[in-house]
DNA sequence: AAATAAATAGTAATAATTACTATTTATTTT
DNA sequence: AAAATAAATAGTAATTATTACTATTTATTT
């Protein structure tokens, strides 16, 4: 993958804000930096940065959100203002820790639990 | 909510089924049975039934899948063919049960997991 | 500095979903 | 049961997120 200033944007605006922003929040920002740059740039340097394992897709609903914190982790979605917070599992004995460590009152865990199923044994 | 046939179709092929159907695949099997059925009506009952609580929406990656199933539960999706496998989270123990009980191999588990954060209290 | 191959802007295409409108149909009222 | 009413429908257009295409530009190699 060839240098590109404009990859360079997109990825350090990823990696400055803890809000896992969306491709249309990523646009808007950059044309702050660079009001040319176009929105499928933006999706195009997304797709290579997640190929170059650099960043990693997480879907939010029907919302595809990037995140450039490569270690496996899982979130916390608030139902007021939708922020995801990162966790990681280890440090979970699921809700009461959770309440106590990030003064979170959970309301619902959903897991996806990915695999082989048994077709194809 | 007045009676509508097409809703009783849409909703039994729903309930028929348990690969978690997708709009389309309810819009082309509804159509077997009513040709001239729009995809229009298909999304406007999904809605009209999640708004009923009569079917959940189940968002696989950034693809919305409808459900019958109101109860409480989480998936198994398979990596081969993306088969979405209800499980009942009192039932498990995580991997090892689900090897056990599903003959299903973990390869990955997401959870996410709502409430409230502490901006709100 | 010239050659080359990848990256870009700008636009068009696609897919999933929602909105709109004239017509049809289920239900209510007479 | 017929007329009145309001919700549901088909068909089409609009919208949103995303991908594809192409002529031009730019980073890297020679």
């Amino acid at each position: 993958m060839r240098y590109s200033q404009l990859r360079e944007v997109i990825f350090s605006l990823i990696q400055s804000t803890n809000i896992h922003p969306t491709a249309d929040w990523i646009y808007s920002n950059a044309k702050t930096q660079i009001p040319k740059i176009s929105l499928g740039t933006v999706y195009r340097n997304l797709k290579q940065l997640e190929r170059d394992k650099l960043i990693t897709t997480i879907y939010d609903g029907n919302i595809a959100r990037y995140d450039s914190n490569m270690e496996k982790h899982d979130h916390l979605k608030c139902n007021i203002c939708g922020d995801l917070i990162d966790i990681y599992k280890n440090n979970i004995d699921v809700s009461k820790t959770i309440l106590r460590d990030f003064n979170f009152k959970v309301s619902d865990i959903e897991m996806t639990i990915s695999g082989t199923c048994k077709k194809h044994t």
